[in-house]
DNA sequence: ATTACTTTTGCAACCAAGTTGCATTAAGTA
DNA sequence: TACTTAATGCAACTTGGTTGCAAAAGTAAT
């Protein structure tokens, strides 16, 4: 487990995230830092940042993934598990500070759950 | 929308849904199929019979593409809404039906939901 | 059956998201 | 400053899925 180095491209997308409260995807983030740093860079942080804790992923309703900030977590354990919401008109994605009870399933282990709900976000109603 | 002809590519696809109760991923298909038919008649075949409510799609931890056998849905609506549960050992998905609760949102309009458990199948605990 | 019409299929080429290998560069440390 | 190791850029690749188009196969009427 290499230690995160604090250069440049990591204070970058760091900055990003700590700016944002909606979620972004892979796809934004490398066309929003073309000018400023390789996309095989910015998976590469990414999964770092993921592995530390900081941001958390998950696959959108296209199966394109998606990172946003993580709250309470380290590079330990993900405890910040909550839905996300994607607008089916344009897009946008974000995190639900709601609570979706998981039912107990029998002869399986459950670990942990992605809930997506797909609508229409307020600015496309 | 187009009329579904009983093909012998349509049959077979068919059957396959018939003798199955987990979800089938669009990559088993195209590797179990692939001396009978096309890959690109596969993705349209499960286009068709989505549209016509006969199998639902939906996304697995990896972005790939799962089909299974819908209950009670027509070309008119999908209301055969579940979650799935996909173990992260062995890659398996299976349809789950049991209720979840989705919660009311504010601002926002929810059509559909996508719930994924991931853990465990009892063959791999 | 034959014809005429429309849907379906195969193929090859394509597209886009994400990954890999490797040489180069830049952080952290002594 | 020099050393070590992690991080980066680049190009090439992998893979799931899509598109355009000509050929083949269903379907229904004659």
């Amino acid at each position: 487990m290499g230690v995160i180095r604090k250069t440049k491209s990591v204070e970058t997308l760091l900055a990003i995230f700590e700016n944002n409260k909606d979620a972004v995807s892979a796809v934004q983030l490398i066309d929003l830092l073309k000018e400023k740093m390789n996309k095989t860079t910015i998976y590469r942080i990414l999964e770092r940042l993921q592995n530390d804790g900081i941001v958390h992923s998950f696959m959108d309703k296209d199966g394109l993934k998606w990172y946003a900030t993580c709250h309470g977590c380290s590079a330990k354990q993900h405890i910040d598990i909550h839905p996300h919401f994607q607008c089916q008109n344009c897009g946008k994605v974000d995190c639900l500070s709601v609570d979706i009870k998981i039912p107990m399933i029998p002869n399986r282990q459950i670990n942990f759950s992605q809930v997506l709900l797909i609508g229409k976000c307020e600015s496309c109603l």
